[in-house]
DNA sequence: TATGAATGAGCATTCATTCAT
DNA sequence: GATGAATGAATGCTCATTCAT
């Protein structure tokens, strides 16, 4: 009798610890293999709640990808808007982004890997969510490069190279466990950042025989 | 009148036909959405010839994994083989893999963003041929570097990044008709490898606030 | 305006009901012709019904087994019990044991005819309520001819010899209509245990040509 | 090239070739979990020869059971025909009848546990072997009870119980290795004979405490 | 609010059977 | 005579979703 004393929870809390369990299930089944039941079984709860709070899976499926999306552009923005000047903010909001990527495995793979293969209504969502992340991103790039001049959609070329980079990255980190999320940011800002100065600054890379393509 | 007469095919032929209408629908819909029979149709026979060849969806999927990544590494190798020097082997590795997976976009998928999330069977091959790709791609790296001194484990850092951002350029790709894979390629490596070039010759970044964690 | 009020019955019941149509379905198509679609119609309810209580047709066979083999012993056992003397509990034994075949012909022709013939995780149930009803008649056979010595083991050969026979003396009945299970019974003993009496009395016999066989 | 010289053998040897499959596989798995294939298989043809030759599964089937109750019938006739009276000619019959059902353990079991359970045209072939062979058991047991005066019909009684007596003892002999089939038929004539005889010399039997059921 | 009971619809898989060669 | 290629038609099983309480 006071085995279960956390029933009747307000809304609010039940919301959020169906999605808690949604993306967890989501992530490790993928959308179509995960089952409402398991959802509900970790939730706490039973079946027809899951259905009254959301109206159906795909209604679940959507709320987790925003609540994810949201949280993450987020944590980035608070990360950046903390620093002093512009390559503080993009070092702070990089290293928040690949934390975030590095440490919210099950989000980031329900948002970045398994929804975009999805059309309906969610697809609208899933666009919506990561466009904002890329914007973010791509706003902190242009920002941060204010110095040099980035010719105009640069920074969103930058922010799709950068954003994949650190996904394919959380791959590799898996089989070096040593390595924190701020190193690899190093790491990654090392490869990507200087490079971009320096290109910016005039020094190109052209194919070896096709000088043609360099701009 | 010349409509059916492509009956009664050797089995090697069907099954190649098999395997490209299995990745064509597992590329649009996802494994688990994805429907036997649609496959069956689009590759103009009927359903148990799947099951006699491939011997269950999985056994199909696996099939299509395992010839998309020996199909990449091929591509990719053979490109870089035909190089003369050291750095045109990896331009023209690289931009290899990047027409690969722009233009092979359902089989990149297929490999790339939907096989990994799957356990069982599939995970096995999966690993196999990404292994092989990230390889491949490391190789030309180390190889295309031998002027500095690259780090060892350096190379399958980059390795990762690269390709990780060429399979998110996809997605840049897909909402910038005009850019063809060999341009997106030299920005890229511009952005990449110029920098690389530089840090290995010693111009390293540091965060802007702790110089302790540049090496 | 009474047709569909049973809907919405309790789990017992309704695993009682689904049984009870697995039984007469199995027994009239065999296992493998019996379709579950056939059995959840019967029992007035949807296939996936079947599925949620007993996970799969051979758990609903398995079901269907032990509970006949259970009812088999219990009516069996209970009949036996309520004689004064060994004789009549010998007798009352074998009449109700005979009620039943002849009276369950579908549960027998489950537990006895088709469920012998399988394999897996059915052959272990099977086996153990095949035992059960065997040991008991083995039992009542010992207890019936206390009087007389019976050789060790002898008992068991006899139950074989008489069940066999039970179970093909129904197909003699569903030749002759008028015959009675109780009057069956009759005759059957008569057949047998006159002969057993007077074997363990030392009347034996022996193949005409060769008196060495005989002990 | 010498390999598989047996190629193309009369159509007679085929036929029997493939019978001698069918029954392997049905008293294995059953008439509907055996496979065609696996028939063809052990056969040493492919699948199309068993449509050439028995039309259908259910063809070959009812060809196997019409060649095993042929075959039992005759072993029992010629078994009986060679002695020289009566009783011996009942003892050598049930001890070949026994011999059979121990012996030809996949003809007996498609015969009689398997046939019997099946509708269709596979009935009525099933109904005429087991009717042949009933016949032959009730005859000869009529005959070697010709000194006492058996009441009509009995004989068809007491051939069903040693059939079905029989077939059960299969069952015992499988935990009892030991034992072979004419000891065996000494044990249950033992049990049998003697009874009748007795029987029919005026010793009945009766329930204990109801004397009005014996005739 | 909360849930046990129930199902319509769909999918992977199998198999007897038939052609074309 | 013999077979590899091919399929129509089932059938077991699952799951998102709803309802009665």
């Amino acid at each position: 009798m006071s085995d279960k004393v956390r029933r009747r929870l307000p809304r609010e809390v039940r919301e959020q610890q169906i999605i808690d369990a949604g993306i967890q299930v989501f992530s490790k089944r993928g959308y179509h293999a995960a089952v409402v039941d398991e959802i509900a079984d970790l939730a706490g709860i039973s079946k027809p709640m899951v259905y009254l709070y959301f109206g159906s899976k795909e209604g679940l499926f959507i709320a987790c990808i925003r609540r994810e999306g949201e949280r993450i552009t987020a944590d980035f923005q608070h990360a950046a808007g903390a620093a002093p000047d512009a390559e503080s903010q993009l070092w702070a909001g990089l290293s928040a982004f690949f934390a975030f990527v590095a440490g919210h495995r099950d989000g980031w793979v329900v948002l970045y890997r398994q929804a975009p293969e999805m059309g309906g209504d969610v697809a609208a969502e899933v666009n919506r969510q990561r466009a904002s992340v890329m914007t973010a991103v791509a706003a902190l790039v242009a920002h941060g490069m204010n110095g040099s001049q980035l010719p105009p959609g640069e920074a969103e070329f930058v922010a799709h190279a950068l954003v994949g980079a650190a996904d394919s990255l959380t791959d590799w980190m898996e089989r070096h466990p040593g390595e924190s999320a701020e190193r690899v940011t190093v790491r990654l800002m090392n490869m990507v950042w200087v490079g971009m100065r320096n290109v910016l600054d005039g020094e190109a890379w052209a194919p070896p025989s096709a000088a043609r393509e360099a701009e």
